[in-house]
DNA sequence: GGCTTTTAATTAGAGTTCTAACCATTAAAT
DNA sequence: ATTTAATGGTTAGAACTCTAATTAAAAGCC
């Protein structure tokens, strides 16, 4: 489409040893390709959703509580994956449109559950098929064996991640 | 670690087809194993970056400016795969930390190249070696050919992706 | 019982990214 | 040549997410 405008080639990057060099190619960066893949599943899927007025920050708190309904909203936090300031608005949103509702606890008066209101519930029969869809397409010419890899190596790459934060470990700085 | 607050199961999620009901669960779905992935190289690698003052936001884009230095502020948004406002800001932000200058074109003055100061092209020495850390600590425990097939996968769904925002295709919504 | 620590939720403030709308400049078309 | 189209960059406004600090309630300790 274009080239580099001056000519300019990474001379600096080839003296570099191989297994760096190589991430500095973009194409080659697993962060990059993971970033391109969320970003393609996270918008396809809430132009789908976004047509039931439910957008992608909706979504998965929504599809979590689909699975259980009524958790604290710490629990959901964890569950969903997200800190809790963003459980804290997107529970609020989820409020505000009415698929959800906050039900102070009664033994504990710092908790609160969150509930699926009817209308959020009945939401998943329309939506669970528009990721299901989202995931064809993303996945098209894609052995069933191949996804199942991707999944495997994905869940891989995550455990070893939170080992990672775990031990708060690498360069402390004092 | 919690179980449902009142035993509710999701019965409705067992009641649907089979190929629909694997996505309820975050587990098996791809969209929510990317994202965890994702999340995690970025906060790892901005944990590292950050101490030279390297944002995650500047670094998606300094990465493509030491592959080719001077690009239009366009050409750079494709190659790093971000819109347009976004560049500004990123652009913005580079420029402010000392890390990049913008450059008026002179043939046509609605363009502007971006250039590297030599302080942003020296980060690059310090810089690449964390992204290699962290790409090794991310797939620690798989093998070399596994992450070659991570990233191949990873292509085909990003292919998969590109395509289908091609042909706007879905559902047009009149 | 009263003090301290922990837990749950929230608020404050910031960073990254997006879409839509808008200017300025260049290219194309009549 | 003057009008119309496209192109490059920007601004405006919003959504999502984070960290750090704050408030309220419960649990633990002497």
């Amino acid at each position: 489409m274009t080239v580099p405008v001056d000519g300019h080639l990474p001379l600096e990057v080839q003296a570099l040893p191989f297994e760096i060099s190589t991430y500095a190619q973009p194409e080659n960066s697993i962060g990059y390709q993971l970033r391109m893949a969320f970003r393609g599943f996270s918008t396809m899927l809430e132009r789908k959703t976004s047509t039931h007025g439910v957008s992608s920050g909706q979504w998965r708190f929504l599809r979590q509580l689909w699975i259980e309904d009524g958790p604290t909203q710490r629990e959901l936090s964890v569950r969903v994956g997200m800190r809790e300031p963003t459980t804290v608005v997107a529970v609020n949103s989820l409020v505000k449109s009415g698929l959800a509702v906050r039900e102070p606890s009664v033994e504990d008066r710092r908790k609160v559950h969150i509930r699926l209101t009817p209308l959020g519930r009945s939401l998943q029969a329309t939506l669970l098929p528009m990721v299901a869809d989202v995931n064809d397409r993303a996945t098209k010419g894609l052995t069933k064996a191949e996804v199942a890899t991707l999944l495997r190596l994905l869940r891989h790459i995550n455990s070893n991640m939170a080992h990672e934060r775990d031990q708060i470990g690498g360069d402390p700085v004092p």
